[in-house]
DNA sequence: TCGTGTGAACGAATTCACAGCG
DNA sequence: CGCTGTGAATTCGTTCACACGA
């Protein structure tokens, strides 16, 4: 795909290696207004639109979306469809992503049973947990395997993608094996700073941390 | 830094509210190291053994910290145990803040059962639910109450801080209800932007969200 | 005319580099 | 000497403002 126009779905000429990450997070959140705006039959939308929702200027989504071509039309604004398409695949939403989700507590169940999940092309394809009372059981077509296995099941499935839901204290021996195994990206709950080999991507969310950020904000917020 | 010493704990005479989202996040970072730090019975800490974690060069650590005051000796380093109270005050956990959960499914008990939540001065004093079969049954030392009750048990027990993990169906419902009754920060789970009056912060979590940008990575890094 | 696409201007955040203090 | 604290330089992200095409 990155190369010099291949065919149909190759519009990608020039590399996205300065994209920031706040623009990414934006691109989801269109993409989620898109959804709405097609499932309400509208057929083009403006950028002046796609803003109002959240803090963006019209200017930023125009800006944000020239990055990666041009896909509206002047005094018109951007079909729909289409724009929602080209997010997708610009997201890397345009197939399926073989995931597994290692830790099968409270919180894994939550991951689990969030609708959102299989639905949007993340393929839930292992669970994985070290609690023999868990191994064996059934979490709808899956059952939850022992961590112990991890390697040979990343390996034969092809796993890409991981979600981490262990106690902090096995994090990182969880992601060890994972990126030993292969997993080139891996979204990790567990409050822990994790090392990964710089070929994985890691993300963090991490429930105090963004409680300490709202504290801060009600801390110094002038009254 | 801050103007001229007025005294003891009062160091705040400029308003902080240029802070980066970005350099609040890395206080927290800083404060986690802190802690280990200290349980380790090291007495000082130099900017580049803080920015060591993630990242982070030590003139930012340098810079974030110099915000708030010089704290540091030349030559030395910062002290570990006062530089951690220092960013516990800035960061707002110099105090106990009252939080109430709403929506007590699979999210909700693992936010919970997560640890690090009463420890950090975070005081649980509700959770609340629609679920008929759910609400009288207990959670610790909470029962469960009715949704319909939320204002009355806000206003009552002065909760100041909200955790939403309902469905998204629900979500906006709760938070109007909960802005309505005096929360003034709102941390969301529910996968579905929500609109909040001036006064409320806001903050979300994603799953999807963290997983686009993941898969984002995945598909542009390059090779 | 309307609204995109985009250079130019601006502003915010990060890094550099070094003076100065312990 | 070592390491902080901080202006200056730089990089990065956002907003402005308008030419241009549908």
């Amino acid at each position: 795909m990155t190369g010099p126009a291949s065919g149909l779905y190759s519009p990608f000429v020039k590399s996205f290696t300065k994209i920031s990450d706040s623009a990414v997070r934006r691109l989801s959140h269109y993409l989620r207004f898109l959804d709405d705006v097609e499932a309400a039959g509208r057929r083009t939308v403006s950028s002046e639109e796609l803003a109002a929702r959240g803090g963006i200027t019209s200017a930023q989504v125009r800006k944000d979306l020239s990055h990666f071509g041009s896909f509206g039309k002047r005094g018109t604004g951007y079909p729909v469809t289409l724009l929602r398409e080209r997010i997708e695949e610009i997201l890397g939403l345009g197939r399926t992503w073989r995931v597994a989700l290692v830790g099968a507590g409270k919180l894994g169940a939550a991951v689990f049973h969030y609708g959102g999940f299989r639905r949007q092309g993340f393929d839930l394809v292992a669970v994985l947990d070290t609690d023999p009372a868990k191994i064996g059981r059934r979490w709808g077509d899956l059952a939850i395997e022992d961590v112990a296995d991890l390697t040979r099941i990343v390996k034969k499935r092809h796993v890409e993608l991981a979600v981490v839901t262990t106690p902090a204290a096995s994090a990182q021996d969880v992601v060890d094996a994972l990126a030993g195994a292969g997993v080139e990206a891996i979204l990790n709950f567990a409050p822990r700073k994790l090392v990964v080999p710089p070929q994985v991507t890691l993300r963090d969310v991490n429930l105090v941390m963004e409680l300490e950020s709202l504290t801060f904000a009600l801390t110094h917020r002038d009254r």
